[in-house]
DNA sequence: AGTCAACAGATTTTCGATAATTTACTTGAT
DNA sequence: ATCAAGTAAATTATCGAAAATCTGTTGACT
């Protein structure tokens, strides 16, 4: 018998459960861009063998979340202006297309299911008042749900799944850009209006919504991405 | 030391060399789709350990060529018609921006580029004589980078790296179809008039015709897809 | 006959030890 | 002082055996 390790986690094979704790810490940023991920430390860390620990981290390579260099071992994927700006213009042009394609055939359900993936949103407090350093866990997974409600019905799981990486990517940088910077801006109101907009068909503003909404966090991160010391190799010398 | 397993694949890990052999394994449906890939088996076939062949396994299953069951192994992805469809269609979109970025930012580099992978692409021959119920391999890797050459100025790694990952997606198609279908179509002719359309930087009709190219091979495939008789699991009753 | 429990064989998953490789350090020659 | 070769320490990659899990079958009981 194995110990069950949390409530949703039951039963999981350990290799599923290394997966999905790296990539929570890594999106959270509780390990850090271009760390070293050392097979013995993440053994420590997760409490199991080699073999789990390995076989998450190569998957998550394919994700882009994490980086291997022959028998170099994994890092964490680092983070760039560049990228960065590459990853924000790719995800307004693969979310203009989901978006189209969802708001032309969502029908009934869809719209109950956006409705009610709103209103979880915004019962959620951004930052946990606990640990006020970072994004609470459970709002950005409502976030998430929210986002992906709006292209959820665009009937192609192909691009479904391309845009959820791309949107973990993001996640990163956003989880970043919290642990230096100032005001939080005002969530609720565009989500609402995200929706609203949605539930209307207005095709052409949703698209354009999108776009400021995708484009103000990159400004948003843009500017703090500097700021953020990240773990430099150790300079020998 | 090592043995080198072939010219281009020296030193490298067995890890590696698993990803490369299984990936180019199933792309040319040497594994057959649904097929299980027990792990024993594997072992055999590339003789290496467990650790390569599972670490190979779950990098291919992010790159969704392999589906991953919990406690229950590892099979290659099944293919279906409305895969098929979505596939192509998702194709379709995210070529078409790629397109357009790289034809408007497209240098004299790009140019050379792109004339070199054509005159490579137009000097295979699509069919080995030795081995006529397959494409041939380096007709297959020719005719990757020409079409990659076609979007490779486009300044996004992120979309590059999207695309190069479906096109192999639809690789797999092909090669399911080769196995049962007849007359093969003029690729030359059609190559060529897309690199023309895309050294004129006639965008339009570029992106019309690239439409075009891939509704082509859907359509042919398509048509041999129902003809494929899988291996279907052992059906218990 | 039908249902269920317990067992046996096959297969997957995980572990810890070993081999291979890289990195850091030391020593000696120029 | 500089560099190179050689050696030791640290780390990654790989293996094969052991543990956990699944699957199918047998046989007892209703």
């Amino acid at each position: 018998m194995r110990l069950s390790l949390a409530k949703s986690d039951v039963a999981q094979t350990l290799n599923a459960s290394a997966l999905t704790q790296l990539r929570s810490d890594i999106i959270a940023c509780r390990l850090m861009p271009k760390e070293r991920l050392r097979v013995e430390v993440l053994r420590e860390r997760y409490g199991m063998g080699t073999s789990p620990i390995r076989e998450a981290l190569m998957r998550l390579e394919a994700e882009g979340l994490v980086e291997l260099e022959q028998n170099k071992g994994f890092r964490v994927s680092e983070v760039s202006h560049e990228n960065l700006i590459d990853l924000m213009r790719t995800r307004i042009e693969l979310e203009t297309i989901a978006l189209r394609w969802s708001l032309e055939k969502g029908g009934v359900e869809w719209e109950a299911h956006l409705l009610s993936a709103f209103h979880r949103l915004s019962r959620q407090t951004k930052i946990d008042p606990a640990n006020p350093d970072a994004i609470s866990e459970d709002w950005s997974k409502e976030h998430a749900a929210f986002h992906t409600a709006l292209v959820s019905a665009c009937g192609s799981p192909t691009l479904m799944s391309i845009r959820a990486r791309l949107f973990e990517q993001a996640d990163r940088y956003v989880a970043l850009s919290i642990m230096s910077s100032g005001p939080l801006r005002d969530d609720v109101t565009e989500h609402k209006q995200l929706m609203r907009t949605a539930l209307n068909r207005e095709i052409d503003k949703m698209i354009e919504l999108n776009r400021l909404h995708i484009t103000k966090t990159l400004d948003k991160v843009a500017a703090s991405l500097p700021t953020v010391k990240l773990a430099s190799k150790k300079t020998s010398k």
